[in-house]
DNA sequence: GCAAGGTC
């Protein structure tokens, strides 16, 4: 008699479907893998049935032998070789299915219909076909066979088997593709990484300092929040609060302001002062009252995420956990299949006899029995049947002690109650909504109370909160209770939940419902975040660092765009457009690039790194501030010298030379506080955040913002160089921009030095208390004068007068005062730019760049 | 020692 061997994803499919198309009538071979035997007619004869399954997939690629040793350069994998391993070489499946495939005439593959399931459908196929005797002359389409059903019932397996097809070589090769490129990407980084920080780092314990391809945007959601809360900067508000009573009924009803808060104090004491003069006069008038009957709707079906999330956001169990003990309960046969991304039930779906199943329940049998005697059952609301499994819900009635207690009981009394809630009816409840004016400022309350309970009785931690308003009558006027400004300060955003982080991967397509546990189990274990209080997610300064390092570096290293561009790619192999190997060739070759610009840029990395990690972190004092989130930015004092934000984990680059604070002056453009950077015998103010990322449109015209000579390497056209310019360098080509500054030093200020060229121009030291730059200019040659301040006790000027504002090519006095020289000039030019920190900020302040002046003038003029 | 995806 001809044999069909039927092969499922999974043993409790397998049996699923044995149960279906023998009617109940299998036999089952326990092994290793259950055999489930019957006879059934197949094309029109009578065959042996024989249904098993796999466990997931049965193969799974890796490198080749000579390819494990971590001494390759792991810049080669992108072209090395893969081959396909058994995957759990303990569980013996390919042997299992080589055993069962003797002698089969037919296979019939009852893979998840899924991109997955179509992938190991081939591996079956390759375990299967060679031991098999089909029918002679019959083509390989012919004996080998794809079932394709949308849910696991009767009807739809019946369906499937009557309308086979073949397996879909272009979705499993969109498999086999992805397989490559999360392979090649995540170890090749892995390995580089490892050793690199490893051996560079003692304080960093990790063992792996792992990336992937999901795992890494995972940790960024983590980090992104984590950044939000260190540059957050607690502002004050007010917030007005009045309390009217009704002179009817005596009730105080406490109002809330339609402005919510106001963040000026002056404002609120006005509107605090409007509202009270108005109150006593006249009262708090209501300007509106309704009543409205709203629902919150019964929930859908439950899928694996759902549950993932509420099990930690309700449970405080994390979703890793929660997964194992889902699996538990349903091995056990408490619940349903727990994987599913499912939130509708399919139609043949026995809702009613899965609910009688609770009647006698001592905790909602009562509530059971009422939905089934009374009519009052419903389906569940909306949903998608994505036609892998049914939702997750009870499979038998069971109480605390009979699943173990503990976590198993928390989780089952969790899909009980839900799946319960889900065929009962909607909440009804009334909402009472009023409004209130006084003093030309709006106000608004609202009110609630429950009509019918109806889901929320089954899980009331999400019931309405019975706070009903008083009875009022519109164009009633209320007496004032209290005017009160109470003042607060803007708080932070939370540490992300475990429960947001599920959300955003999901929402993201990191990872799938299956895998999403997985990910952020890793990123635990690797030491990148540390679950909370409430199970939030809180980075590590690890997970930060390395974060912050891939946002320096490229951020498409750990942004989820990258996923998701991949997936596109993958989508067109899916869909027949592209082949895999051209996807696989385009992406290696962006992948390779991205992991050589990294090895090339991991010194951005590195300063990062040594920041928490090397003992020099504890030489770092507190300096200057920080223009974005206003704390102190340390200075690290070992070479290359660099400012670091803790709170943003930048690093500021700054050139060498000695720097000092510049009289707590903020630059204007990025409100960082000004150094002053001293180098040979020339002082130059800089700014660190400027200096790391140039201005943009503060150039000329088309050129790059240019940088002083002699070490200071700040954009000439910036406005803190505009402020202390004196015109242009007479003696520089005037092409060169070259603008005559005064020297941004405190005390002795009585020199101008060349922005471009060592000129000096030296104030007599003896009369000359300070020198400024002015915006006034010359009546003789249009140039910009100078107000030159002197010691009182010397001033050349009559009367005692110590300020003379004039043009140094024009004016007498100052021509007989100054010396010019050359200087020595200062050490080479700052290192290269852009490093750190954030993207530019918009803004345009200060004067107009020095050299925009229409100014002529030579040295021999002077 | 390394990824992500199945599943137990």
């Amino acid at each position: 008699m001809p044999t069909v061997l039927c092969v499922a994803e999974k043993p409790s499919l397998a049996a699923s479907i044995a149960g279906f198309l023998s009617d109940g009538t299998h036999k089952t071979r326990r092994g290793g893998q259950d055999v489930h035997e019957f006879v059934r007619v197949y094309d029109g004869q009578r065959c042996d049935f024989k249904v098993t399954a796999v466990c997931g997939h049965v193969l799974s690629i890796d490198f080749p032998d000579k390819y494990q040793d971590w001494d390759v350069d792991p810049g080669a994998l992108f072209d090395a070789p893969v081959v396909k391993k058994e995957a759990s070489p303990g569980a013996r499946v390919v042997s299992h299915l080589e055993q069962e495939a003797k002698g089969a005439t037919h296979l019939v593959l009852w893979l998840d219909c899924d991109r997955e399931g179509e992938n190991i459908c081939y591996e079956v196929v390759d375990a299967c076909v060679p031991r098999m005797r089909p029918p002679p002359g019959a083509a390989r389409d012919d004996y080998v066979k794809r079932a394709k059903f949308s849910a696991v019932s009767k009807e739809s397996i019946e369906r499937a088997m009557a309308t086979l097809g073949t397996p879909n070589r272009h979705e499993a090769m969109a498999v086999d593709a992805r397989q490559e490129l999360d392979l090649k990407l995540g170890v090749a980084f892995t390995r580089f990484q490892t050793r690199y920080f490893r051996g560079k780092y003692a304080a960093l314990d990790a063992s792996v300092v792992s990336y992937g391809p999901c795992q890494t945007p995972t940790l960024n959601f983590a980090v992104e929040r984590h950044l939000d809360i260190a540059k957050h900067v607690p502002e004050d508000y007010w917030v007005l609060c009045v309390t009217a009573r009704s002179t009817e009924t005596d009730e105080v009803v406490a109002l809330r302001w339609n402005r919510e808060r106001v963040f000026d104090r002056d404002a609120a004491e006005l509107f605090k002062r409007l509202v009270v003069d108005d109150a006593r006069a006249n009262g708090v008038a209501l300007t509106a009252f309704t009543r409205t009957e709203e629902k919150r709707p019964r929930p859908s079906g439950l899928n694996t995420v759902e549950m993932l999330k509420a099990a930690s956001a309700g449970l405080g169990m994390g979703a890793h956990a929660a997964m194992q003990v889902a699996e538990r309960l349903y091995i056990s046969g408490f619940i349903s299949y727990p994987r599913t991304e499912s939130t509708a039930y399919p139609p043949g779906f026995d809702l009613r006899g899965t609910l009688s199943a609770q009647r006698h329940h001592p905790a909602w049998g009562e509530h059971v029995a009422e939905l089934l005697d009374g009519g009052a059952m419903t389906r569940p609301r909306g949903g998608k049947d994505e036609g892998d499994h049914p939702p997750i819900a009870p499979t038998r009635s069971a109480t605390s002690e009979r699943v173990g207690g503990g976590d198993a009981w928390r989780l089952y009394d969790f899909i009980a109650r839900h799946f319960i809630a889900s065929l009962s009816p909607d909440c009804a409840y009334d909402v009472q909504r009023a409004s209130f004016a006084c003093g030309g400022e709006g106000f608004a309350v609202v009110g609630q109370s429950v009509i019918e309970p109806g889901w929320t009785k089954m899980m009331p931690w999400r019931a309405i909160e019975e706070d009903p308003l008083p009875e009022l009558t519109p164009g009633a006027k209320l007496a004032i209770a209290g005017v009160e400004l109470t003042t607060s300060q803007t708080s932070p955003p939370p540490y992300l939940s475990e429960s947001d982080l599920i959300s955003l991967m999901e929402k993201n397509g990191i990872g799938t419902d299956a895998s999403i546990p997985a990910h952020i189990n890793n990123v635990e274990k690797r030491g990148y975040v540390k679950i909370g209080a409430g199970r939030r997610v809180v980075p590590t300064d690890l997970g930060v660092t390395l974060t912050r390092g891939y946002h320096a570096i490229d951020p498409d290293l750990a942004l989820p765009s990258m996923r998701a561009s991949v997936e596109k790619q993958l989508d067109l192999i899916a869909s027949g457009e592209a082949t895999h190997a051209a996807v696989v060739a385009h992406a290696l070759k962006q992948f390779a690039a991205k992991f050589h610009n990294f090895v090339a840029n991991v010194d951005r990395m590195d300063s990062l790194f040594e920041a928490h990690f090397s003992p020099s972190a504890s030489t770092e004092r507190p300096f200057s501030k920080c223009g974005s989130c206003c704390r102190y930015l340390k200075l690290v004092t070992t070479t290359p010298q660099r400012l670091y934000c803790a709170t943003q984990e930048a690093v500021y680059d700054l050139p060498p030379g000695v720097v000092k604070l510049y009289h707590g002056r903020e630059c204007v453009l990025c409100g960082f506080e000004l150094l002053l950077l001293t180098s040979g015998d020339r002082t130059y103010p800089l700014c660190p955040y400027c200096f790391n990322h140039p201005p943009t449109g503060m150039g000329h015209g088309a050129r790059a913002p240019r940088r002083l000579v002699s070490g200071c390497p700040h954009p000439s056209a910036h406005p803190i160089v505009a402020e202390l310019s004196t015109g242009p360098c007479p003696e520089c080509d005037p092409d060169d921009d070259a603008v005559l500054l005064v020297e941004p030093v405190g005390g002795a200020r009585h020199k101008l030095v060349c922005s471009e060229c060592t000129l000096l121009v030296k104030f007599s030291e003896e009369l000359t208390h300070k020198v400024c730059a002015t915006e006034y200019e010359c009546g003789g040659c249009g140039g910009p004068c100078v107000e030159v301040t002197y010691k009182r006790e010397k001033t050349p000027l009559a009367g005692g007068e110590t300020r003379h504002v004039a043009c140094v090519a024009c004016d007498d006095l100052l021509r007989s005062q100054i010396t010019l020289s050359r200087g020595r000039g200062g050490g080479g030019r700052g290192r290269g730019r852009g490093r750190g920190g954030r993207g530019g900020r918009g803004g345009r302040g200060g004067r107009k760049p020095a050299s925009e002046r229409d100014q002529k003038m030579s040295f021999k003029e002077f």
